[in-house]
DNA sequence: CAAACTGTTCAACTATTATCGAACCATGAG
DNA sequence: CTCATGGTTCGATAATAGTTGAACAGTTTG
């Protein structure tokens, strides 16, 4: 039914810290991953890198660090987990920051090898 | 006259790479010192922390982290040193992000003890 | 030139974070 | 029930970042 248990702790929208949020983001391989959720949620196996091949304890523990951070949302579905975005509770909170971030990465910076497709 | 040596490396506004700015706005005490300066430009000492009593050492580190992630610049000046928000690269670079971290902490976020005065 | 001043750099230490295999745990399928 | 699946948690180790005193380097002043 609907009780699914193994929820996950997530912060409250007030209680989102900004220089966490920012910590959170300024990983590479995390800021890729909240990138990809711009578009949509995922389940975690496919929030790896294109190419990538990162140990699922390595990318759970990015994960839990966007969620720690109010960055994502997490919530178990079935036996698989939905990760989410939490657009509208960083955006009430942190106005203007999620679209600075979420920019495409702009001319010439090297942010990682252009995926051309 | 107006030759001063000692000139610290910056880098270019091309440069700037997203994550290496948000890492080094993740920390609270970087962050109180970019907010201060977008105030206008300080000497090194006047960006101590309000009752701060940080090393110099300790200090000059973090302004180095900042300096060298493109967000402040460190001219020396006579035998100070101004230190000044590289807002236009900023802006220009990832237009939205030094004004969604400027911007005033939110009602009810545990960011600084406030300081009413 | 010598002393005082401002701030950086060095070096050592501590603390936090990243990485990853292995164990574990619900859930859904057979 | 038993097994395979999807993902978290644990534990250990490596890597990175923070803190700080002391040494050092220009600048200005006397």
């Amino acid at each position: 039914m609907s009780g699914s248990s193994r929820e996950l702790p997530h912060p409250d929208p007030a209680d989102l810290v900004l220089t966490d949020v920012l910590f959170a983001l300024s990983d590479p391989a995390r800021l890729e991953i909240t990138r990809r959720l711009a578009e949509g949620p995922l389940e975690v196996a496919a929030c790896q890198p294109v190419g990538g091949d990162i140990p699922k304890s390595t990318l759970s523990h990015h994960l839990k660090t966007l969620r720690e951070a109010g960055v994502v949302r997490n919530v178990p579905h079935g036996r698989r987990r939905y990760v989410s975005l939490r657009r509208d509770d960083l955006d009430d909170r942190f106005p203007g920051l999620l679209a600075a971030v979420l920019t495409p990465a702009l001319a010439g910076e090297p942010q990682d090898p252009l995926r051309l497709e």
